[in-house]
DNA sequence: GCCATACCATACCGATAGGTATGGAGGCAT
DNA sequence: ATGCCTCCATACCTATCGGTATGGTATGGC
């Protein structure tokens, strides 16, 4: 078990059962091992949770750069790559667990704005003000589309609808 | 000290704290009163936690049907509805405690589902398919701006700019 | 005046959480 | 072979949580 192991491990629980999975008796009754090994790598649950938070704010934010970058050659728009890009179960339980977490909570709102941001950054006139309110409604609804349970051919199919909506 | 004082004090601490706040110990401090008291009104904590978000779904449900009704009038389309009817904290706070109580959760989804055919039937045509779809949406966005911690006035602001978007 | 019932404080219990101290097993260098 | 360093198991401590059992006070009916 490496520290990244650690993590990687805890983000499956968190998208599988939710925060109370990440429970250091829990994580390490996953893993096959005690907590003395968790106490090796981190110094303590703070310090796990904010590496936690930080590997998850890199892959997403990666993951939708990638994402958004593609889409002009296969003409999703917008909404479409975020539904496609993001994990929704993920994200969810990641509020979750912001919500009882304020160094979680700062992560997640940096990420947000970084997203916010990377999405206007994709549209079609970058510069106006509107672009950022644009993408801040888009990302929202996606994240709100990932709160209620919703599948992802759901969230795909509603995202395109939006996005034909607003360009309309 | 009665079952509803309860029960809206624990609100209260949910909307202020998050579900942490919603801990015997932390409800009985704060309400300056033991747990002899809660264990009279309540059966467990499961009877507790259904009896709240099942006074919590009663409530949002009446506040935005109040909303929807009250628009035609006012001339504030569906998204700035939901964004003044709604306690957006709290909202946050309740998908939270959801992610880690099944009960919770079937709750909250039942109470999205009704506020969704509320929105959709407050709809121009209420009948056709994509009324419901709409009405996703436009509550997705809502809930997600609720899940960042957006102010009101951020949220009505781009709610605004939602409804003025999807009508052009 | 008596009694039942509503209401709640106190005290206790078991389970589990995070955290610490310690020691043992294995690789790697010298 | 020795010594060191990484990695982790074991054992233990303390705090807190949900929950129960019990007893006390207050109030209203009769």
């Amino acid at each position: 078990m490496t520290r990244d192991e650690w993590i990687d491990q805890g983000l499956d629980a968190l998208r599988a059962d939710g925060p109370g999975a990440l429970a250091l008796s829990a994580l390490a009754a996953r893993a096959g091992v005690t907590k003395g090994s968790f106490y090796h790598h981190f110094s303590g649950q703070g310090d796990y949770l904010v590496a936690l938070t930080a590997k998850w704010s890199e892959r997403t934010s990666a993951a939708i750069a990638a994402a958004l970058s593609a889409a002009p050659e296969s003409g999703a728009p917008a909404p479409v790559a975020l539904a496609e890009g993001l994990d929704l179960r993920l994200e969810a339980a990641m509020r979750a667990l912001a919500a009882s977490d304020p160094d979680v909570s700062a992560v997640v709102a940096e990420a947000d704005m970084a997203r916010v941001a990377l999405i206007a950054s994709a549209q079609d006139d970058p510069e106006s003000g509107a672009a950022l309110d644009h993408a801040r409604i888009e990302y929202a609804a996606v994240i709100g589309l990932a709160a209620h349970g919703a599948t992802k051919p759901e969230a795909r199919r509603l995202a395109a609808l939006m996005a034909e909506m607003t360009s309309a």
